[in-house]
DNA sequence: TTAAAATGATAGTAATACTACCTCATAAAA
DNA sequence: TTTTATGAGGTAGTATTACTATCATTTTAA
């Protein structure tokens, strides 16, 4: 299995940098190589948020960053490239960071848990990446990314692997769930649904409340408990 | 509790047709009412069947139903609206015939199961309404129906009701659960788990095999059994 | 040094989303 | 019978969006 996304650690004047290599499908040209790539990226973030997929438009991407539209053609094809890009970076960065804090943990029901933690729980932006909001990708990742593969051109963005990410991630999570018990015989179906209902539940509770358990408290632990009690039940042997 | 959406069961020439009633703020004018409204209704599922929600445009719809674009928007705010409505329809159907087929059934188990099967499995088109296709619309929900709620102006939509048949089918499936283990304390979230890894698994095994544990055959029974193994697991007393 | 490549701005086009306004048929009211 | 209201649907627009072709300038590479 070859491998299109890696991490990089850089140690620069003390301070910890954060590089995800990312398909080289997903872009025209490599937006975190140029001042006006990472605006990019910075800006999309900011405007996704705040206006919503639907409403993010090129052009007043162009305008918040002081640049033009054809300029951010040249680094994505349209917008939903932005966010297919967004998405697998957020994806690439969260196993990142569960194979970072699963290091060391032998026993599979600690490293479910805190996988489920690591899922469900609210981002705090870690500032190793200087134009990433990973707490505001977060949320776009939690209320536009299912966007990402629900089109009609998903099997020609999957050959392009595009998806990878979200694959690796899948991978990740049922390679732990087999541990935990080798003969659970739909480890990766289990996984999907964790990571899907992580954040459907979250958007669940602050949207639809009457949709989930816990629309009073608002409180995302009672999402990770939710995700607990359904994973062990179904995994147990 | 108000009912919003009720049926209506009509015996016409020893016909059975069946007529779901719909919110009235779903629409602008009523689409069941005139030749035009069902066509919209039976032209949109065509077409965004075909080429996606996104390449939906009221210009085309206007173009093969033979009439003009202002025509539609009489009917219709615009193609969001739409989008929810035929998820909405869906929706109230899919809740009537979960009734119908849980009728005189009083083992909640067997129940369960049934539920599930209707859920997952491919829905024929069953020619008791007139101009819905049921079977396209049920393609149309697992492919498009999340992005009814997945927007910023989801809380306003909320208010006007319009989720209202998802909220009632979520509380159908929690009260079965309850029926099965009253101690269960999550019902709800287990009810929309179910409702949308239903579409979601059937999504992944025909568009992103990798995802799912069902690449290969992509047998909707095996979607059936993953849901089954997830809810008895962790409703058991 | 000079040609090629990269970078970015200008100015378009085509399609999309939406609106204002017009016409016609029907049907109730005068 | 005539008048007026009502709602059906159509015509012809505008503003925005998505995208492209072209030009000018800077950078790089031989």
């Amino acid at each position: 299995m070859t491998t299109l996304c890696v991490y990089d650690l850089e140690i620069r004047s003390m301070e910890l940098h954060l590089q995800i290599k990312m398909n080289e499908k997903l872009f025209v040209r490599n937006p975190e190589q140029t001042e006006l790539g990472r605006k990019i990226i910075e800006f999309s973030i900011r405007l996704i948020h705040e206006n919503g997929f639907e409403a993010f438009t090129f052009k007043k991407l162009a305008e918040v960053i002081g640049s033009t539209e054809a300029g951010i053609y040249r680094y994505f094809e349209n917008k939903h490239r932005i966010l297919i890009y967004l998405t697998a970076w957020y994806w690439s960065w969260l196993e990142f960071r569960v194979t970072f804090h699963l290091n060391n943990v032998s026993d599979p029901s600690i490293k479910l848990k805190k996988l489920i933690q690591l899922l469900a729980a609210n981002v705090v932006d870690d500032d190793s990446t200087l134009y990433v909001d990973e707490s505001l990708l977060h949320q776009i990742v939690i209320a536009e990314g299912s966007k990402a593969y629900l089109t009609k051109h998903v099997s020609e963005d999957n050959k392009d692997r595009l998806f990878k990410p979200y694959k690796d991630l899948c991978s990740l999570i049922a390679a732990i769930i087999l541990e935990y018990n080798p003969a659970y015989t739909h480890p990766r179906s289990l996984a999907t649904t964790i990571i899907e209902m992580a954040n459907l539940q979250m958007f669940f509770m602050h949207h639809l409340p009457a949709l989930t358990d816990f629309g009073q408290s608002k409180d995302e632990q009672l999402v990770v408990e939710f995700l607990e009690d359904l994973v062990f039940c179904s995994i147990r042997k």
